[in-house]
DNA sequence: CCTTGCCTTGACGCCGGTGTCAGGCCCTAC
DNA sequence: GTAGGGCCTGACACCGGCGTCAAGGCAAGG
């Protein structure tokens, strides 16, 4: 499979799979031509880095990952490097979630000063 | 006072001040060298665009609040302006807050799985 | 032969708030 | 005069996941 099908059958584009790759997710063998060569299960690997993506993971974290799923594990997320990567950003969520809960509190007490303005 | 007093007396760099005026959120006058002159009220208002761009929002989101606080407002929040960002970033942080509880639910039962696999 | 369409590498652009460096003016103190 | 410090403008760097353009090779069909 060249890098153009699995761009699309992966919904993405062939720059996103060269990015990859030069971030180490992804070791595609070459044709005589120098062409990309992908087989079938690149595509379930390049579908776990995107969920990772989406869930806000930087490239770096998800290295663990791939090789997870490439040493045979039926998930990403079984392997100790990954578990650690997942323990990591699950502290980081909780840090952000604080943050953002903090701001909203912040904005909820703002927005009903203005509609019921306390008489001190 | 030049730029180098109000900066340190803001917690800040002269660098910043220069941008937040390039962006319209301050109007220094100018003394005979060319030099910035900023009397004391603009300290507050550094500390609210400092605030308010700690509680993400963009240098764009602030000049309401800004021109609230000019107005002679005790609170630059106070305004029908101000109020119509503050219920925009209020939706935009319960959007974010949204994804994060979600990436967080996720995060918690691939932990789960791990270290209590499920015997389907 | 020429077009078409895929592939290759390399490199710049974006976004936003700041750091930082360059080159030069202003003022004070020695 | 000169050394030092603060000010000025202008411009590049950062970070991260791509989009996008450039210049060129390879294969197939007319």
């Amino acid at each position: 499979m060249l890098i153009g099908e699995l761009a699309e059958r992966a919904g993405t584009s062939p720059r996103t799979l060269r990015y990859y790759e030069e971030h180490g997710l992804i070791h595609p063998s070459r044709d005589a031509n120098g062409y990309r060569q992908y087989d079938d299960g690149e595509l379930r690997v390049v579908h776990e880095i995107r969920a990772l993506l989406a869930d806000g993971y930087g490239v770096d974290d998800i290295k663990p990952f791939v090789a997870c799923l490439r040493a045979g594990n039926s998930s990403g997320h079984v392997c100790p490097d990954s578990a650690a990567v997942l323990r990591r950003r699950l502290a980081e969520v909780d840090g952000y979630l604080d943050q953002l809960t903090a701001v909203r509190h912040r904005l909820q007490t703002q927005l009903e000063e203005i509609t019921c303005p306390m008489t001190p």
